[in-house]
DNA sequence: AAAGTTTGTAAAAGCGCTTTTACAACGGGG
DNA sequence: CCCCGTTGTAAAAGCGCTTTTACAAACTTT
């Protein structure tokens, strides 16, 4: 098989350091030769080999992103982030999705460093496994967690976007509320709980223990939330999920027992996937700000490769990016 | 920094072939030498480096894997079926999302051989790029896509799904057809059509010019596409859109003119999307095994990877899977 | 015209592994 | 007790590149 630079500088009359210069752009080459050796490199159709450069350079131009789930309308918009600041730079994006338990195991993998850095994404990592990671010259962002100053990360303002919310809920009258939490390892799940009791505490109400009831974030475990809601007397009059799936299974719950959303009871999401705007009634909901989040989130990774690389330290970034509330009819407007 | 398998060697005090010897498993080692190193290794906490080993071996365990879109229902499920293969194996999985018009592009850096394998999903490459890509020793698979005998490829079987669809709509008693192509240079769009209408064929009907518009499978062009179709006279009383997502926005122009779904027009999509089944009237559909395409698709590269190396050629397989008519309420039934 | 400077190229060392080759040490059969 | 097959290990040669070093040739200077 072609055994690559070899071949060309053959075919060129020159020696392989003289293509080599050519593949990288330096200069010191005739332009003379520059263009017989470009020339050659186009009739061979050759290639470089990828790992031969990466060994040699111990570059990789691939960056890592672990997430929970990629068929999560939620973590692929993040994906798609990821997705086009990497390919916009060159970059190649190795992407590992398993459920929060396995995903270990590839971090794991990623130490071994076909990666330059390691994008985190919904997955709630200790400090001590990152500055493992870290520790092997291999950058880390997290996207939807945070792990204190030193390590970089892009989350959404959970608590502002619960806050929006449930104000607005509060203005359009409700008044005995419930909460479908998401698994109760996550942070989000919590914070937004809080803010929904901050938000009624100052309205002088408060959310009672049994109203509260936990899915996983995942299909179908918001129906089932719904249907203990549902046998709670009195009925809650508003219900906030934690996300818009377990807010759409939520809502099949309630009109399978034919009551109606939002007249009986009000009902929102949180995310803003697709999906959310096609129910019937359309979802009221909190927008997340995944592409932003996967986008800058690449950003931050690919500056922090090449600011290494002139060896000057960039101030670490924890940066929270806006949510947005988004009325639809599910909250009881028209 | 830690240079990897010489400071494993020191530490246990043998030489580096002796570790690498224990890495791969190899015999000829000790029993007792492969405690000693086994024990370094954990105490130094060393891992290979990923490069240098690909570019000993020249095996990557890592595989392609190129999608129009990746944040796209249809084709994320097809990206968690080749994870879930490839994740089995240990191999890595490379994305690159990009529309069509550009994915070449990423063909082209894949073909620097970070990889063992591509798999190239619902983008309609030529026989040429497949060969080109293949004589590099990466083997290639395509989904949602066919190139003749000896380039292996997993689609689904659009015919018989569409003719089931045809055939359900014909036994609800509609009569005058219409649909919502995809983009015209995807074939899928082009048999489901052909489907339909040897189908209608068979029934003595046909379905004229007009009553074909095209829309781009993604958001909003189904919304545009059924605009049109809602200026005809007379008005279609069945309407099949090539994908749900076309389908999805065909059900919000039609709502928006008034008009009822199914009474006043029967409306379908393909793919069944998570989403097909939320809305009001819930989408009636043809299922695709997006996940088994994307599994067996892996399964069938990794299994190529591994056939290569005992130099015995498999026959190529033409996989076609097969397609269920998901039924809801979008076309009539209760 | 001698000395210095720039420019174009080749040769060689190394990136961190795997793998082949060589060889010492050991044990068993005749 | 010698020869031979095992077994355990080291040394060395790559894998296909990049990069540093060295050096000749071509231009400047003064």
């Amino acid at each position: 098989m072609a055994s690559g630079i070899y071949e060309v500088a053959e075919k060129a009359g020159v020696s392989i350091s003289t293509v080599s210069r050519v593949l990288n752009g330096k200069d010191r080459v005739h332009p003379e030769t520059r263009r017989r050796i470009r020339r050659v490199i186009e009739e061979l159709d050759y290639q470089q080999s990828a790992s031969a450069r990466a060994l040699a350079t111990s570059k990789h131009e691939t960056i890592g992103f672990v997430i929970p789930r990629v068929n999560d309308p939620f973590f692929s918009e993040i994906v798609r982030g990821v997705e086009a600041a990497a390919s916009a730079s060159g970059y190649g994006l190795l992407i590992a999705s398993q459920p929060r338990s396995e995903s270990r195991g590839y971090i794991q993998i990623f130490k071994r460093r076909f990666i330059d850095a390691l994008i985190i994404a919904g997955i709630d990592v200790t400090e001590r496994e990152v500055m493992d990671i870290a520790g092997r010259n291999i950058k880390v962002v997290l996207i939807q967690h945070e792990l204190g100053e030193n390590i970089p990360s892009f989350s959404a303002d959970n608590y502002s976007g619960a806050v929006a919310l449930a104000q607005h809920l509060l203005d359009h009258g409700r008044k005995r509320f419930a909460y479908i939490g998401g698994t109760n390892y996550t942070r989000d799940s919590s914070i937004r709980l809080q803010a929904l009791r901050d938000t009624l505490g100052k309205a002088g109400l408060d959310i009672p223990e049994n109203y509260i009831v936990h899915g996983d974030y995942l299909r179908d475990s918001g129906r089932i939330a719904m249907h203990k809601l549902l046998k709670l007397h009195p009925l809650p009059d508003a219900v906030l999920a934690a996300n818009d799936q377990m807010a759409v299974d939520a809502l099949q719950a309630v009109q399978e027992k034919n009551l109606r959303v939002p007249e009986d009871i009000a009902l929102t999401g949180f995310d803003d996937i697709p999906l959310a705007g096609y129910l019937s009634p359309a979802l009221t909901t909190v927008r997340q700000p995944t592409f932003e989040m996967g986008f800058q989130a690449a950003r931050k990774v690919l500056e922090m490769i090449t600011e290494a690389q002139c060896s000057q330290d960039t101030p670490d970034t924890q940066m929270v990016l806006p949510t947005e509330l988004v009325i639809r009819q599910s909250c009881g407007c028209p």
